[in-house]
DNA sequence: ATGACGATTTACT
DNA sequence: GTAAATCGTCATA
């Protein structure tokens, strides 16, 4: 069988079509041969650039942080944020430094690994389905859960350890909701751009 | 060298 | 709803 691990090809298009194909996708860490940790894709945000008020690379800024996004698409531009979290990204288009925020995962495997990274020890709350989607609905909380750090900026999404496969999961053109993007109240009308995409799976 | 700030999360009132 | 936590990054000097 062919590998669903996503190609340079998918990430290599407009930005804005790559968030939202992003949804219903599975991002996985194979931590070791035996530790796997994966969650489906619900909520992402496109940073559109040089052009972009609200992109770390706005009026072509280039800095030591924002280096990865300058790679390839189909690279990781990881970042840390607020003394405490990492923010996952995949690196898009062709050769400019554009690059998707993956806002919100469900956990789908290494559920245990995933809530014990985030702290969450209590068993029970986690048999209730509400516990599982708030696990990793955030872009600190699930890089936290799903092991992600500075260790993994810039590295290849093609490659055999954090990478993005195909689902069976085709989320529907309505169950998708655009919405402005979070926490970029400093980039003036850019932060009401519709660049958002929010998927609620059906139950 | 300095100071303001951040693509967040959590706890608390 | 408001505020604290916590520190690397960036622009200014």
């Amino acid at each position: 069988m062919a590998s669903r691990i996503l190609s340079t090809e998918f990430y290599r298009r407009p930005t804005e079509i790559v968030a939202e194909e992003l949804l219903g996708k599975l991002l996985v860490h194979q931590v070791d041969a035996t530790t796997r940790m994966a969650g489906i894709i619900t909520e992402t945000e496109a940073y559109l650039g040089t052009n972009d008020p609200a992109c770390h690379t706005f009026r072509g800024r280039r800095t030591s942080r924002v280096a990865s996004m300058y790679l390839l698409g189909g690279h990781a531009y990881v970042y840390f944020i607020y003394g405490m979290y990492f923010c996952f990204n995949v690196v898009t288009a062709h050769h400019e430094p554009e690059a998707v925020l993956i806002r919100a995962l469900i956990p789908t495997e290494g559920v245990d690994l995933i809530a014990r990274n985030r702290k969450q020890r209590d068993r029970v709350s986690l048999r209730s389905g509400q516990k599982l989607t708030r696990l990793l609905n955030g872009p600190g909380k699930l890089c936290q859960g799903m092991g992600i750090n500075l260790t993994h900026n810039g590295c290849s999404l093609t490659e055999q350890e954090l990478y993005i496969e195909e689902s069976s999961l085709a989320p529907l053109k309505e169950a998708i909701v655009t919405l402005p993007r979070v926490g970029v109240g400093y980039a003036g009308d850019a932060a009401f751009w519709p660049l958002r995409f929010q998927w609620c799976p059906p139950v």
